[in-house]
DNA sequence: TACAAAACCACACAAATATGCGGTTGTAAA
DNA sequence: TTTACAACCGCATATTTGTGTGGTTTTGTA
């Protein structure tokens, strides 16, 4: 038995999910919300294993709630509900810690089907989604290494880790058994490469690009 | 019209596909091969829409065929077939640049829908792996910043950005409208702080632990 | 083989930095 | 009210850095 919370601020749409939800076997609606504060309110009481949340909502909105509820209670799989697929609110609520996402159009039966997901330890969302989703991820991840310009030499960037470390050029001399000048010519082809002036401008740009 | 193009060494599987795809209307394989060299060597010369790859290959496997084709041509779409979801492998080829996910059983109408949604620019994929690219995105992001010890002043966040940003005491100065002894005051603080010595080692440090 | 690229070395000098000392003011907790 | 801390300001100086110039050697590839 998945034991299901609403919270929804149209009524119509609020009853007819509980009545789907209180309507099938191994699904129950053990709480329904018309807005987040009562929601936040009530919900450590009862024990729920999935909640539905709407996005827009009178008050706190979806989003804010999921931050507050993931706080209180980190294991909570929450669902969100809207009408349109938007980009930035999708990244919003699952930076805030919601599980899945899905379009208010989307058939009773695969309703029924993502929160069963969503409860085994899925995330449901449709495919443009989850495309969404990767991109935002990848951004954070690769930060494509660009090919060209910015492409360090592997010795340019055992320079600049060893920048970072906090070495001065006398400091990377030594560790690389090179000359101090040697060292001072690696750094000026990196600020030529990564279009700085300064070792920490380096570092900076070089850390938020991954090179190093 | 939607060009596939197999790269699947096993014979049975991919002639069976190749066999699915020709006989819908609307899909139609352009390309079979059974290794990613083979692949890689004939793709630009081809329309292709839509790969379908296979991750376990004899030879380059799968995941390094994704990063080179999507080398050639980025806007590639990619999708990777394999027998086990599993969680590493899903991510790397994720990162790599594929654009979704599918499990072998996965039964011919559900196969003919994917291809048609990455098409469409989705991102297809079961419920459980988008929860673990969800998760693995979270992880990049968040990335706690430590409370403790390494808590800068608000003030002293913005001289640290603004060094990151290759700004010498007198910019920030100018920037800030404070003295260039009171930046050179702040960026001391920062060094206790933060245990460092340098403007270099301060600002990797501090990108490091997402202070800033 | 010839050519480019990477890695190496050296000298000079203006500019910027790190570190020491000294201080005031305003706010918030003990 | 005292204590603590953030933010502010000033000065002196040894050290480090950034930038210019000039080279050689090694290595991979056309």
């Amino acid at each position: 038995m998945i034991n299901v919370a609403i919270v929804e601020d149209n009524k119509t749409i609020r009853e007819g999910l509980a009545a789907l939800i209180n309507g099938t076997t191994g699904y129950s609606c053990i709480g329904s919300f018309n807005d987040c504060e009562s929601f936040l309110d009530k919900f450590k009481s009862l024990s729920i294993d999935v909640v539905l949340m709407d996005i827009a909502l009178p008050g706190m909105n979806g989003i804010e709630g999921v931050k507050k509820a993931i706080e209180i209670e980190p294991g909570l799989d929450i669902l969100m509900l809207t009408i349109y697929e938007e980009s930035e609110v999708v990244y919003e609520a699952l930076c805030a810690g919601a599980c899945g996402y899905l379009v208010k159009k989307t058939p009773p039966s695969s309703l029924l089907e993502a929160i069963k997901e969503v409860h085994e330890g899925g995330s449901p969302m449709s495919s443009r989604i989850a495309r969404q989703v990767i991109n935002t991820f990848k951004e954070g991840k690769n930060a494509t290494p660009e090919k060209g310009e910015d492409q360090l030499s592997e010795r340019e960037k055992e320079v600049v880790n060893l920048l970072a470390q906090g070495n001065n050029y006398q400091g990377i001399a030594d560790r690389l058994f090179i000359s101090v000048d040697t060292v001072r010519h690696h750094i000026k082809n990196i600020y030529k490469k990564l279009h700085v002036h300064t070792q920490t401008e380096a570092v900076a740009k070089a850390i938020r690009k991954k090179l190093i």
